[in-house]
DNA sequence: GCGACAG
DNA sequence: ATCTTGTCGC
């Protein structure tokens, strides 16, 4: 969908790819990634979030868009789709994206920086899925994932701001925040555009009171109130 | 060979 | 990611 502010991939490439396709496309394109910060004034933050439903190969994805400073709800889209790559450790993107680029299709705000539920540059060859977006569309991602997927660290400080770094090898990949006290951890990672420590900031601002970033966890919200709906409009059907 | 493995 | 079971808190 074509539109006057829509946020479009400034990158196309072909997603029809088997497993070692899509490895070759991962190293060729992670050597875009930018590691420094490239922000303009952040007025709007993106967040993104799939989710999946339990019998067939359905999903729905969901983007939402809050206001910097309020960090309330200002624009969403939803799009549901069918899955067309396995998850596989390492290749996350390749099933996620497509859905979620569907879905910023439709949304009329452009961000200033998008939050990922998953990897950036924590990843075994540097471009996890927040870096991929990140490319893709030219914008300033983090990478903020539930998990670790690569690297070695200490346990962080217990109170909400304590962090270590996540470290493969002699590489700093990511930092383990810890956004409040007592609680697990968070894995953050550059996407692309931004410094390590500008995402970490941004991280905590916005994890104000519950382990995530509130733009995860209203994207979080949107998918399963969707997925819910659609589970019962396929119900209906049937009788 | 064995364990680890974003969602 | 999703499912399942149990526990706590509003």
């Amino acid at each position: 969908m074509k539109g006057v502010n829509c946020i479009e991939p400034v990158i196309q490439h072909s997603w029809d790819l088997n497993e070692s396709q899509a490895i070759v496309l991962q190293k060729e394109l992670a050597l875009k990634v930018i590691k420094e910060d490239q922000l303009k004034q952040v007025n709007y933050i993106a967040g993104v979030d799939v989710a999946y439903s339990k019998n067939s190969d359905r999903l729905v994805a969901a983007v939402v868009i809050l206001d910097a400073t309020t960090q309330k709800l200002i624009e969403s889209n939803v799009v549901e789709d069918i899955s067309n790559f396995p998850y596989i450790p390492g290749l996350f993107s390749f099933r996620e994206l497509p859905p979620v680029i569907k879905a910023f299709s439709k949304i009329s705000i452009t961000p200033d920086l998008i939050v990922c539920d998953g990897q950036g540059v924590a990843h075994p060859r540097r471009f996890g899925l927040a870096s991929h977006l990140g490319v893709l569309f030219n914008t300033p991602t983090i990478g903020c994932g539930k998990t670790k997927l690569l690297g070695d660290y200490e346990d962080p400080g217990i109170k909400r701001g304590d962090y270590s770094t996540l470290l493969d090898s002699n590489d700093e990949i990511g930092i383990v925040l810890r956004t409040q006290n007592n609680v697990k951890p968070i894995y953050v990672s550059i996407g692309h555009r931004i410094s390590l420590p500008t995402a970490c900031k941004w991280v905590l601002q916005l994890a104000p009171r519950f382990r995530l970033p509130e733009t995860t966890r209203q994207a979080d919200q949107l998918v399963k109130k969707s997925l819910t709906l659609l589970e019962k409009i396929k119900k209906d059907n049937k009788r």
